[in-house]
Order: structure tokens, then C-alpha cells, then sequence
DNA sequence: GCCAACGTTGGC
DNA sequence: GCCAACGTTGGC
């Protein structure tokens, strides 16, 4: 089992709307990076545990539990033309972009949000989110890494290390 | 294969 | 809105 973390804007798909969706699931459409096709296609398994990250929004960080709930399949919506990721170099006969299920687990009891998880950066060492300039939107996260931020949310916010 | 130009991400 | 960092593109 690995454990990941998926980076989604909550002006187009929130955590809140996660739970609205159809069987509380969702099939996360839109990667077009390689590296993160790569994590979903090569290294998902059905079970995984995921944090759910808001990004680019007031309080960036971590909001809420999902887990993987399918093999990755190809993404239909590169083939869209009207799609806003659309890609003409995906080839449906041979597809370039792939994308997994998520399904809703549970909320935390606070978001936790990226500041925080910055001022423990000695101890979340090699966590990709907090690597200089980091990027990716799927991303995996160490299994004591992600026990101690899953620890944090017990935790009153701001508390120190 | 190099690398400049460009587009995108995403925190602030 | 700014801008650093990064990935991709395309000329050569």
C-alpha cells in the first residue's frame, strides 16, 4: 500500500464537492504532466489512502481523506476537442493521459494547512510538496510522513513542533 | 542534443 | 497581480 497526495483548485473540483459527487467518487480527469501520470498509472493500487490538497486558494493544505478506488484507465477528456484539456497528441487507439478513481473518506477534523506542515519540514524531510518549486499535482508521500500529518490534525492549529 | 522562448503552476 | 520554478516546444 502507498500513500499520495492529490493537489485539486476548489474553484474546480473541492473537497466539499467530492462529497457532493455521485457515490461520493470521482474520476480525476485533467493530469497532463507525465511524472503524475506516471505515479497513477505505475504505482496506484485500488485502497491507497490519499490526502486531499487545496491548492491555489486563500489557505492552501490539506482538507480531507480519499482513497484510490480504481486502476488507472485512459483519460477521455483529452480526446474532447471542447474539453479544457484537450490534447490532439492523445491518440485514443493508443491514449496518452490516464487518470484513477477517488472516493471520499472522511474529512479532518481541521485542515491542515501547508504553512503548518512547512514549519516541520526537518521532520517531513524528501516530502515532495514541500520540495523547492515543486509542481505536481499527484504525488506520493511517505508513510511516516503521512502518519505525522494525519497526527497534526489532532493537534491545535498553529501549535508549535 | 542544446537551449531560448513560452506557457503553466501555485504560493504569496 | 507578481513572479519563481518548472515542463514543453521547436529552431538549429
Amino acid at each position: 500500500m502507498k500513500y499520495w497526495l492529490m493537489k485539486s483548485e476548489p474553484d474546480e473540483f473541492s473537497f466539499e464537492d467530492l462529497w457532493q459527487a455521485e457515490g461520493r467518487r470521482t474520476h480525476w480527469d485533467g493530469v497532463r504532466n507525465y511524472q503524475a501520470r506516471n505515479f497513477m498509472r505505475d504505482d496506484m493500487s485500488v485502497g491507497d489512502p490519499v490526502f486531499y490538497y487545496h491548492s491555489n486558494c486563500e489557505t492552501p493544505g490539506i482538507v480531507g481523506l480519499a482513497e484510490v478506488c480504481s486502476e488507472a484507465y485512459p483519460d477521455h477528456t483529452a480526446f474532447d476537442p471542447g474539453d479544457k484539456h484537450f490534447d490532439a497528441k492523445s491518440d485514443p487507439e493508443n491514449p496518452r493521459w490516464m487518470m484513477v478513481d477517488i472516493r471520499y473518506k472522511r474529512k479532518l477534523k481541521r485542515p491542515v494547512p501547508l504553512s503548518e506542515i512547512k514549519q516541520h519540514a526537518k521532520r517531513l524531510d524528501g516530502f515532495a510538496l514541500i520540495r523547492r518549486g515543486n509542481r505536481l499535482s499527484v504525488m506520493p508521500v511517505d508513510k511516516s510522513h503521512f502518519r505525522f500529518i494525519l497526527a497534526l490534525e489532532s493537534k491545535p492549529a498553529g501549535a508549535g513542533s
